[in-house]
DNA sequence: TTGAAAGCGCTAACAT
DNA sequence: ATGTTAGCGCTTTCAA
């Protein structure tokens, strides 16, 4: 016959309910609901004995039954398309900082670029179990986004496209930021420049595409579609990039890849074919993922702010979660090229 | 005055509960539930009758009353300390894609090396929020080990050292990981090995330098304090180690980094000295993550099948859910020396 | 085989 | 200011 001793409290991880704060505080247990969830009208006499109470049993709230309950899960749903880049890890982490701050948990779901995954785990996430969801580089929005709207769920895209619709999101200045990129490369007398793009279904592959065409025509050049390759954000798609474009009859003096991966890929191959970098080759990456700048030679590359985004979304996320009615707003993030020694002013030859 | 359209339904997230499967199927909702359960007892027809009623209505289920209810909550918490280094984003791989193939959801918690987090997590998931908990790299087990282990709660412990207790878990083999690693650079002629510590805090780090200890004395070689670095697995450390040790009277020819990132500042450091890769100084990293094959000169390093480790993890995870019972298991996967490009034989001088 | 009904722990009216 | 109570959607007895 053993009583609550305090060595079972502290070491037993026990259910224990509010109803058992509030046998021992000797209220009622909605009065330990109102204390939990912070409201008025508690008396601070009684507030203390039940917040007392609370800490001597090691309450801990069931979220399930709260958020069952019609009160908040305090859960915030991250949508991610693959988990293994760089660029979510950064983002994720600003979103993690954010968070953790105001007490809110993370159920992560990666839809492994399945697109169907994607309004699945919308509709699971959106029945309660999360109060506002995230989404990382969405491929298939038409499908939820609008429902998304009506029903005034909380939500943030980030790195979203808006073909038309307008969406909760934050971004970075992708087209300006490949703008600028040409604009240096180009300075540095540059004429044929490679571009190895990301995915076609990604809005910002699409725009860096655009600034690199769009800086092409400014400065009076041709676009030579030979001079594009078709990758996916992955490394061994620059790699073979390169190849490719090393190995035209008129090769390009510079390669500009759409992510960082992708100019590792770059860099791999170049070394390979025996060229010295940044002399015989000058590469230009997008992103600038921590390993940019231990790679050898120390990568340029288009900064985005990717720890931001993360810390934006999930600040603006927070916002339209303490008021759903809140004004879409799409932020758009200064992008920032930083220049360390893969460029190299174009050799007479 | 809208009716039930079939638009309506499609685009709409809107709750469907049970109550609604059973009204349009025209059964109990009991008998809902054991259709979804897959449980005995029904009639075919009527099972088939439900199951055409919940496609139809796009019934998801509410997970949090399910697991209010008692059910499962098909969701694993997992418990990481850092989310930014490559090593737990591999093993987070591994885990997820076990995990997805069985319908469960991530819970992810990141402590943020907080110790104090780690309890409180713990118990946070425990309580009906969670089916089963992940940790990455537990710091802080005594708080919570033998309460998870009386309750029966499934849990497994990635690179947890027991010291003494005895856990579900899965790990490397550090030791002789860093046993073999050395035995190659003393085979390279290499006297003087700097060694470059983790946490003193972790299993892991601990057994790697006992690896290094045990491969020194083999070889009748003393063992020399100043030649030993502690960090804490991040690449600044790395950095900083390399700094110290070869500022030292008479430095070390050799460099052996406890993980791959720390190898990294090594290089750095090395670089910003003037130092040619391999020829100056010979450097060895541990885990092998997907950088360190692409660094210049290619890391040479110990590694360890971190994906793998993360599936095998999640399935002895699925296991104890499964049979809470089961007997307590301690994977151990065998790690593997790369050979690369970053160590050479020593000079003769 | 099926249905009715009692909770799971909590929030949010509604009383007092 | 505080207590009482009706659910939230579901699983699980218990009856029928």
């Amino acid at each position: 016959m053993r009583k609550k001793s305090d060595g079972d409290r502290s070491t037993s991880l026990h259910d224990v309910t509010i109803v058992d704060v509030a046998d021992e505080a000797g209220v009622s247990y909605a009065t330990v609901s109102r204390v939990i969830n912070n409201k008025d009208h508690v008396s601070p006499e009684k507030r203390e004995r039940v917040l007392r109470a609370m800490a001597q049993l090691g309450y801990v709230a069931n979220l399930q039954a709260r958020s069952l309950a019609g009160g908040s899960s305090h859960v915030v749903g991250l949508l991610v398309n693959y988990l293994s880049s760089s660029y979510t890890i950064e983002i994720m982490r600003g979103i993690d900082e954010v968070l953790q701050t105001h007490h809110y948990d993370l159920v992560l779901y990666t839809t492994h670029t399945r697109k169907t995954k994607e309004s699945a785990y919308v509709a699971r996430l959106t029945r309660h179990l999360a109060d506002g969801l995230l989404l990382i580089l969405p491929q298939e929005t038409t499908s939820y986004l609008d429902a998304l709207r009506q029903r005034r769920f909380p939500h943030v895209l980030v790195d979203y496209l808006s073909d038309g619709a307008y969406a909760p999101s934050v971004a970075t200045t992708n087209f300006q930021g490949a703008y600028d990129a040409m604009n240096y490369l180009l300075e540095l007398d540059h004429r044929r420049i490679g571009f190895i793009t990301g995915g076609r279904e990604t809005g910002c592959a699409q725009q860096r595409l655009e600034g690199y065409q769009a800086a092409l025509k400014d400065h009076g050049l041709p676009y030579d579609p030979q001079l594009v390759y078709y990758g996916k954000f992955l490394q061994p798609q620059g790699y073979q990039g390169a190849q490719t474009l090393l190995n035209l009859a008129d090769p390009p003096t510079a390669i500009f890849a759409s992510n960082d991966s992708m100019a590792f890929g770059v860099m791999e191959a170049a070394r390979e074919r025996g060229l010295h970098l940044p002399e015989d080759l000058s590469i230009l990456g997008f992103d600038d993922i921590p390993q940019a700048a231990q790679v050898h030679p120390p990568l340029t590359t288009v900064h985005q702010p990717l720890n931001k985004m993360g810390q934006r979304a999930a600040e603006l996320l927070l916002d339209y979660m303490a008021d759903p009615l809140a004004p879409i707003e799409r932020i758009e993030l200064p992008t920032d090229l930083i220049i360390r020694q893969s460029c190299q002013r174009r050799s007479e030859r």
